[in-house]
DNA sequence: TATAATCGACAATGTGGTTGTCTATATAGT
DNA sequence: ACTATATAGACAACCACATTGTCGATTATA
């Protein structure tokens, strides 16, 4: 059906590729006992994630253009994670809930891409302090920065107390915790 | 840019949101010409991807419950993609915006797990339909019914016209394309 | 009929995660 | 002070899941 090409997954992802808009399943193969009008159960969390999608994608091809091509989603969540006070690879492992393995290997990307440096630690020989370059911090100010205007576009589309609303209910609806996402494996499975 | 602005939405009376949690890192290091009581523009996207895994992670430990304790979220989605008249692997994984070979790959998961079987097409010797067997069929009237539930259970705690702004909000600034997450190698990026 | 396109399979590769093991360093208990 | 334990970081092996490239079989088209 969807003739368009496909792109992987490198690059920033379009998003606005505009396909067809009725997917082929049924809502809901036997359950047609709920309320006629309410949406099907599982649009909700989908819409969710594409919300999710959409700001993700947009921050990163703006960021693109502003001079930060290769970083990737993952990175800028980690750089927000290390913050401007740095930290080391295992308490950033337990910060985003992957192995400090996991997160060093990261480490090792942003500091190959020069977006973080790692230092040594005064008071304590075996930890390295990770920190952000000024490039690093210049890519989460940009952030800042874009994510505002995404916000701000948002408002525009839905009215500034629609949007404030929006975020109000998904604050009662989320954990409070911020960061510990646990994004590793936890979409797919075992194969 | 994929959100165009429709129509603001009539507005809902806004209530008070809660303390925003303030991560580590500062809002933006030199915007503070937003209007001052604004949140931090990058909690939306983070609200959204954890409202995201909250619904999805829910459903998935009441399937578990249910008798389905295999079923990945990716495999509920790539279900709901196969749709009751089924499909073939290539066209799968073009609705998916992945390789066929990674749809192939999904769909041998699921076939070993009982979800799916494949047939044959009477009409190409070439293709090889995939079909969601009882069981898989199952899961998805299991998902829908607890997707339901879930969305009764944050009406309860939103309101019923607090909870349909909201998806109405989401539906504004999402593409109306469905599946097509593209969510393979999306999030991380080159090592 | 010759040529092109498509399906599904196989192989090789890359990214990003895991566990396990190792050394060096810090810290707590005796 | 000395020893036991815990922790940081590095290295290796491995696994999960995506990618591209290729290939034979089959269908569609010029």
């Amino acid at each position: 059906m969807s003739t368009e090409p496909r792109h992987p997954g490198s690059g920033t992802a379009p998003t606005s590729g505009r396909a067809k808009p009725s997917p082929d399943v049924e809502t809901s193969p036997s359950t047609g006992d709920r309320a006629a009008a309410d949406p099907p159960g599982f649009e909700l969390p989908l819409r969710l994630f594409l919300a999710f999608r959409v700001l993700i994608d947009e921050l990163h091809a703006e960021l693109a253009r502003q001079g930060h091509p290769d970083v990737r989603p993952m990175h800028g969540f980690v750089m927000q994670a290390i913050g401007t006070r740095g930290t080391t690879a295992a308490e950033l492992g337990r910060r985003l809930g992957v192995s400090k393995q996991a997160a060093g290997k990261t480490i090792d990307t942003l500091e190959r891409i020069g977006y973080v440096e790692r230092g040594t630690d005064a008071n304590d020989a075996r930890r390295k302090i990770v920190r952000l370059t000024e490039r690093g911090v210049d890519s989460l100010v940009r952030s800042a920065h874009i994510f505002d205007n995404l916000r701000a576009r948002w408002a525009d589309t839905l009215g500034e107390d629609r949007l404030r609303a929006l975020e109000s209910d998904l604050r009662l609806v989320t954990p409070p915790d911020f960061f510990h996402l646990d994004v590793p494996g936890w979409f797919g499975g075992y194969q």
